[in-house]
DNA sequence: GTGAAAGCGCTAACAA
DNA sequence: TTGTTAGCGCTTTCAC
C-alpha cells in the first residue's frame, strides 16, 4: 500500500493525504479522520526511502563501533545501543549499526556522510586524543560522543559517566579503610575512560599524600588472564598491595583467581573493588552498592545520548551540549566484602 | 557531489556515468576509467535513498532482537551481529538494528516490511514454537533464523549451533567419568536453544540407562544468582549431584560460589561443565577445550547467516537453506578441571 | 481545504 | 557506445 493507492481509494489527492497524515493544519478534521482510518486499516506506512529522498532527512542515526578483528563486542556498547534504540523508536528514527575496523574509520565516516544514509552519528570509544572530532566537523555530520575526548579544545556534544569521580571515590574508600598500597588494574590509557579513571585514582592518592607506586599499576586489554597475571605478579613481589582497584569485572575475575591461588581470602586478607559489575548479570540488588556504571545506567545513558543527538539535529543552535552522569560509589557482588586494615 | 554534478563535470550523461560506476559492460574502458577517477577524487558515493528508490532494493538488512525492559542485551547476539556486519560491508549492505519488545514484535515486523526499509531480516531468539515464521512468510520478507524453531512443519532458512549434540557429548563425558547424578541448569525451555540442550542431555542419560532425576533440573533466566540458588539447594538436599552441566558461564559463576560455600572443590569433589565460556572473555587458548559456542564461532556464525540471507535475496530459488554448525566439546577455564569419580 | 505539478537522486527501458 | 526519458514514492510550492 502506497500513497497513490491510498489516495485513490479515498478519492483524494496524494497531497491531501500526505498532509493529513503529517499533521498539517490546513486539512479539515473530517478528511483527516477518514484518511487516518483508511491508512490504519490498509496498514499504510510511508516508504522511508522515498520520504527521505523528498525531505532530505534520512530519519536514521548511525552508531559506529570501532572493533578490531579479535576484539569482543563490548557489552557496554550493546546496552548503550539498546537504550538509544528506544529513543529512535519513539521519534521514528532507524538505527544503523556500523562496525569499523580502526584503520579505515575515516573512510567509514566519509562514506556514511556521502551516502546520505543518516542524519547523525554516535561515536563510541573515544580516545584521549581523537581525530574523529575534527573529521566529523569537517564533513558536517552532527554527532554525539559516548564518552569524552580529553586532549582537545574543540567543542562537541558528549555524554559520559563520571569515571574520574568514581575512581577517586573508590580509592578514597580504600584509603579510609587504611589501605595505602592500592593496585590499579586499568584498561589501555589511550582510551579516555581509562585515562580518566587513572586521574581519579591519582587524585585520591595525592589528596592523602600517598605517593604512587608505579609497580602497582598495570594497563592492558580487559581480559581475565590479564587480571590473573597482573595480580599474581604483584602478590608474589615484595610489598604486595593490600587492595585492588579494577577497571572491569572480567579482569576482577582473574584477580580473584590469583588471590585464591595465593591462599588469600577476599574481604579478610585483601580487598577488591571492581567496575561494571552489574554488567556481568550479577544481581546487585539491595545490599550491594553500585560502583560506576551499571547495566541499567548504561542503557539510560544511551537513551539520553540519542535524545541529545536528535535535539541537535532538530535545533543546531543548541550546540554544544554535554552531560556528565553521576553514579554513586559501589562494589560488586563478584568481589566480595571490603576489608578494613587492622 | 551527486550524479548530476559528476556527469556535468565529465560532460557525460548521468546514465553513462551510472553505468560506468555500476560495471555495465557497454561502457568503453576509457570512459569507465575517466569516470572512476573523477568519482574517486570527487569522493562521490551514490545516495542510497535514491538508489534504492529507483531499484526497489533497500540494500539493508534488519536484525530484530527481542528484549524485555530489564533483560540484558545478550553478548551472543552482539558477537553474531558483529560477524554479520562484516558480510554486509563486503556486499555494500547496511545493517539496521531493531530492538523489539516481545509484545509488539508482530507490528515491528509488519512495519519493517511496509516501510520498505530492508530487503531481509535476521530473526534472533527463536522459540520452540514460534509464530514469526508464519508471519514473515505471510508478509513475504526473506529471512534467516539464528537458531531453530523446533515445533513446526514450515520450511525456512536457519543457521544454528549444534546445541543438542554438544550437551549430549558433555553429558556423556561426565558419565564416562563415572557420574550418574548430573544436574542440568538450563535456560527457559520455551526457547529453542535451551530445549535442544535438554534433549541432548536426556539422550545421553537414556543411552546409558540412567533415569532422569527431575529434581536435578532447573530452568530459568541465565543469571548468577539463579545458578547460586539452584546449586545451593541441590547441594543441601540428600543425594546431591556430583556434577553440574550449566547452560551459561554466568550461571556457572553462581554455581562456583555455591560449591565453594559448601566447602567443596571443583575438580576434586565435584565437576562443572559450562557453555559459552569464551564469551566471558576468558582466554581458552591451548589447554582448555571448547564447549559449544565460543565468541569467535558465534561471530563466524553471523558471517555465514548473513551470507545465507543475501544469497537468498539474490536467488530465491535456493530456498530453503539450513546450516548446522558443529563445534567440539569443551570445558571452560571458569569451571576448573573435571573430576573422575574414584 | 484541496489539487496539480515539480523535484529529491538515482536506474532502466528505449532510441540513436 | 552513449543519450533521452520516464519513473521509483514521497513532499512541497503554488494555484485554485
Amino acid at each position: 500500500m502506497n500513497l497513490k493507492q491510498l489516495s485513490e481509494n479515498l478519492g483524494l489527492s496524494q497531497t491531501t493525504v500526505s498532509r493529513a497524515l503529517n499533521g498539517y493544519p490546513e486539512v479539515s478534521e473530517s478528511t483527516r479522520l477518514r484518511v487516518e482510518i483508511a491508512a490504519e486499516k490498509g496498514n499504510y506506512r510511508p516508504n522511508m526511502r522515498a520520504m527521505s529522498l523528498a525531505t532530505g532527512k534520512a530519519m536514521a542515526i548511525a552508531h559506529v563501533i570501532p572493533i578490531a578483528k579479535h576484539d569482543v563486542f563490548n557489552p557496554v556498547f550493546a546496552e548503550f545501543i539498546a537504550g538509544a534504540s528506544q529513543t529512535y523508536y519513539k521519534y521514528g528514527y532507524e538505527l544503523m549499526l556500523t562496525i569499523a575496523e580502526a584503520k579505515d574509520e575515516e573512510s567509514t565516516y566519509r562514506a556514511i556522510a556521502a551516502k546520505n544514509a543518516v542524519d547523525g552519528v554516535i561515536v563510541h570509544s573515544p580516545l584521549r586524543q581523537d581525530d574523529r572530532l575534527a573529521l566529523l566537523k569537517e564533513i558536517g555530520l552532527p554527532f554525539v560522543v559516548h564518552g569524552r575526548v580529553c586532549d582537545t579544545n574543540e567543542e562537541y556534544n558528549w555524554l559520559d559517566m563520571n569515571n574520574r569521580r568514581a575512581f577517586k571515590q573508590a580509592t578514597q574508600l580504600l584509603i579510609d579503610l587504611g589501605h595505602t598500597d592500592i593496585a590499579l588494574l586499568n584498561g589501555p590509557e589511550s582510551m579516555s575512560f581509562a585515562w580518566l579513571r587513572r586521574c581519579g585514582y591519582l587524585e585520591a592518592l595525592g589528596n592523602n599524600k600517598i605517593s604512587e607506586r608505579t609497580e602497582l599499576s598495570t594497563v592492558g586489554e580487559l581480559t581475565e588472564p590479564n587480571g590473573y597475571q597482573a595480580a599474581t605478579a604483584m602478590l608474589a613481589a615484595k610489598n604486595p598491595p593490600s587492595a585492588f582497584l579494577v577497571s572491569s569485572y572480567i579482569v576482577a575475575l582473574g584477580v580473584r583467581r590469583a588471590i585464591s591461588e595465593a591462599g588469600l581470602t577476599i574481604g579478610k586478607d585483601i580487598s577488591v573493588i571492581t567496575h561494571d559489575d552489574e554488567l556481568s548479570y550479577f544481581d546487585n540488588a539491595g545490599a550491594v552498592p553500585q560502583f560506576t556504571s551499571t547495566r541499567s545506567s548504561v542503557r539510560e545513558a544511551g537513551v539520553l545520548a540519542a535524545e541529545m543527538l536528535l535535539e541537535q539535529i532538530d535545533n543546531p543552535t543548541l550546540y554544544p551540549q554535554t552531560k556528565l552522569l553521576t553514579s554513586s560509589l559501589v562494589m560488586g557482588s563478584s568481589t566480595g566484602p571490603f576489608r578494613a586494615l587492622s
